[in-house]
DNA sequence: AAAAATTAGGTAGGTAACCTACCTAATTAT
DNA sequence: ATAATTAGGTAGGTTACCTACCTAATTTTT
């Protein structure tokens, strides 16, 4: 291994663990990220689907086990931004709704996410923003493969 | 925004999205990632500096406050990872070093992950990592100073 | 030199975002 | 009918942080 190598690995590893600690955005006073993103993936089941999302559609959706999403749910509907409902075709299942008061939180939070990764696509320009999602595309990739890490929930 | 863009936009969310929930490693069982960041820390101060590090040190290098490293230098204390020394010079200062089955628990850590990555720049190839290295040195530099997102730590 | 301010580190307790182990109710397969 | 599977929930734990507040040592100000 020459000291080109050396220095390029060292950049990348310090780039990926700054990266990682890069969140921690709360969007919306009283909401959390990972709330978010449940918020997110019942809407999607709503368009794509045109009804709720099970608790296990959320799980695969998110990459996380069930009892993370039971909470995430609870904590939701307490909130009123989220309904339970049954499912008449199998009533072990639930479909999680959004109410009004969700929409509207789901639709002022987008707005906002959005125009922050934009303003970034944008900063990038067209060019730099596909080789960088190439990029990280590849390299999620190979991590996922080849090292023996654990990643999040990666059970597909 | 055209499409393109918003197609752009929500791949650079998701990716981001899914880097953030990369890591949960765990390179040396008994050792948690926030620790190993800690003895890297401490080894750098001794190979740079010829003396322990100090908490503040730690704190300002691992953009985390004080109480946490604190935490953390508690825990590897107790797994006699490292000491805490005083420093002849300020009374009120701690230099934390490390001891020998420090030094050895992180040769065996940093090689693990150091290949971990160097996989990934061999995989990627020279151009590529060069390439991806300045892409999010922009995009952290970018989101760090036009967003309102918080950023862990960011003090300086 | 005495009082005030600052700095280094620590303690207590909290939070977000996960997890595993285990449980019940409903459905499906044998 | 019984067994297995699936959907969801409960209880409790972990990691990686944080804020608020405290004490001891050092500096600065008066």
């Amino acid at each position: 291994m020459d000291n080109v190598d050396r220095e390029t690995t060292q950049k990348i590893m310090d780039l990926f663990s700054r990266f990682r600690r890069l969140h921690r955005a709360c969007p919306i006073p009283g909401i959390k990220h990972s709330e978010m993103r449940i918020l997110f993936g019942v809407k999607k089941s709503l368009k794509v689907h045109g009804c709720g999302a099970r608790i296990s559609d959320l799980s695969r959706g998110m990459r996380v086990t069930s009892p993370t999403v039971t909470q995430l749910v609870n904590s939701l509907e307490s909130s009123g931004l989220v309904e339970r409902t049954t499912d008449p075709q199998d009533r072990r299942s639930i479909r999680v709704i959004l109410t009004k008061k969700g929409e509207e939180t789901l639709q002022t939070a987008a707005d906002a996410f959005f125009s922050e990764f934009h303003g970034l696509v944008k900063h990038l320009g067209e060019e730099k923003s596909q080789q960088l999602i190439e990029l990280l595309t590849e390299s999620f990739n190979y991590l996922r493969s080849n090292t023996p890490t654990k990643f999040a929930g990666e059970t597909e």
